[in-house]
DNA sequence: CTGAAAGCGCTAACAC
DNA sequence: GTGTTAGCGCTTTCAG
């Protein structure tokens, strides 16, 4: 099939192609009959524009990437959809881009949306990435951090605050009758961890009546959940906390399972309150109360940042949001 | 700053353009000396090669582009694993778009890729869409659609063997001694909620001495698991069934938490195997049987049919995979 | 309102 | 091994 090009449609709708070009591009400079005509080629011919000739002329692009560690994962595939409505709005498409987490991916893509001359790059990664972002930023594609607050100056970010996402967690605890809290998570070289840990000790150290135990445990998945639960219903009861706070939901959704298949009540002998809130929290055995980002937003502030620099060249802001707590009924009393 | 092309690094490293290009696209060609120059220039002045001048001047590209309904579900995410890694093989890139599910939104990615100039578009779509594909075809852009049988000729698809599927898992429940079965879940209009069921209902008839009722209930989530569970452990024993088979792992993780709280005994009373083996199966309070369908596998052929596809211009092929019976507590007697 | 023509950045064919 | 050069398809002045 030979490649249709506005030329081809130029000759069989017998006008030139920078007519077609106009009605492509600015349809109301030109007469209703030639656009009729145009219409009915383009049509005919099954023309599709070319981006590559549009885009070498213009010299910009309509697009913009985001890439993440883990496309599966809610967290960012929440997120998502406030970049993608929030773009659209704006006039844009974005190209979503599964790094796994994996920096040689990540690397690749990088290069591959600064080729295609994108107009920015949201990037999510648990990997020291500000680094990368700043030579990109040097070439000319601007980058927002999403998820971790940047710490390199002209670096824009929006990220959530964990410290008090770990405080809210633990307050409400204490707030219920709580004293003896336990902390479920790790590694704590992971800023996430650190961060939640920190608020949560803030709330205990307030109470003074309260402690704080830590349970350093890694991956963070339902499995592990199951152990930490197992561990804590075998021990006597008064060894045992009254109020466990999972650095995540998975954590939180299998500790709950386990201990409630123990005979161990919850909330009543044992409150449980976990973070994220993805889906599954809702819908466990016993909902779990949990902590919630506030993730459409997040996508949203996530692309107006990069439309401010895209505009302004320069920039260095920080868009940090609160999380909010959600009661459910493992910590209720 | 001004946009940095290969002349400008021409002229730094003091070689024409043609010399960049050839360094750029046949490193071989060109003198150690001179590389070293040209790579010198590249770095110093963050040339970054611009993928419209390049495509407009080859024709094509080396990008593909994969449409999913929905990244989060990690179905679709772990087929995005397959098709990237041997995309990735392949030397391209794989760009992610996700529709929503909604047609609109299917549409202008669809119309993007095509100006974009991608190789060929994966596509899995809840929504009638091989009309769209077809025209697709015939203005150059190859398509393979993932996740359902196509049925226009000329359109390659991937899939996986639902009747099949079906079939396993009513198959075992009986073969572990059941003989009372459910099917939960629905709308029936959903082509994989009535071939799985078509496939559970051949079993059951090959048996004879077995029955199955089916409950017809949406949408699939964990929460309408629930209350299934608490409908059928409200019955007479007598009325329960005693092998229940959902239309997927969501509605299988809700009927077995509500049913063991309930106090009924899974599996020894009712057994229970779920469709599509996510990750919250193998977690679940009793971890859950269920039918696995092959997602990497799935990816991988995805992409190579593409790749014939691109060859050959013509093709009309499918692959149909057979799904997996997954062993669980949940049915082991 | 329409047409003609220049040129965006790059690659490959060709000449040296 | 290296340089020169002709466009790839499109948009946008600029003239008419």
């Amino acid at each position: 099939m030979a490649r249709i090009g506005i030329r081809e449609v130029a000759a069989l709708a017998g006008v030139s192609m920078g007519t077609v070009s106009h009605y492509l591009n600015h349809p109301s400079r030109v007469s209703a009959e030639k656009a009729v005509r145009i219409q009915a080629a383009i049509d005919k011919l099954g023309f599709v524009r070319n981006n590559a000739g549009r885009q070498l002329r213009l010299g910009r692009s309509t697009t913009m990437a985001y890439i993440v560690p883990d496309v599966s994962n809610p967290f960012f595939a929440t997120i998502a959809e406030g970049v993608e409505q929030r773009a659209s709005e704006a006039g844009l498409s974005v190209f979503l881009a599964n790094s796994g987490g994996r920096r040689a991916r990540e690397d690749s893509y990088l290069e591959l949306f600064q080729e295609h001359g994108v107009l920015g790059i949201l990037v999510a990664s648990p990997e020291p990435i500000e680094d990368r972002l700043a030579a990109i930023q040097k070439k000319g594609t601007p980058s927002v951090l999403v998820g971790q607050l940047a710490a390199s100056p002209g670096q824009p970010s929006v990220s959530i605050d964990d410290v008090s996402g770990g405080y809210l967690a633990a307050r409400h605890l204490i707030d219920i009758g709580c004293r003896r809290l336990a902390f479920v998570g790790g590694p704590l070289s992971v800023r996430q961890v650190a961060d939640r840990l920190q608020g949560a000790s803030r709330a205990v150290r307030e109470t003074g009546s309260a402690t704080l135990e830590i349970i350093d445990v890694e991956p963070r998945v339902i499995s592990v959940g199951h152990k930490v639960g197992a561990e804590i219903a075998g021990r006597p009861e008064a060894n045992r906390p009254d109020g466990v706070f999972t650095v995540n939901d998975m954590l939180g959704i299998g500790l709950v399972q386990t201990l409630v298949t123990s005979g161990v009540r919850v909330p009543d002998e044992i409150a449980v309150i976990g973070y994220d809130d993805i889906e599954y929290a809702e819908n466990s055995l016993v909902p779990l109360a949990s902590i919630r980002p506030p993730h459409q937003e997040f996508g949203i502030a996530a692309v107006d940042l990069l439309l401010v620099m895209v505009e302004e060249k320069e920039s260095d802001l920080h868009r940090v949001f609160a999380p909010e707590l959600v009661i459910r009924r493992s910590a209720e009393r």
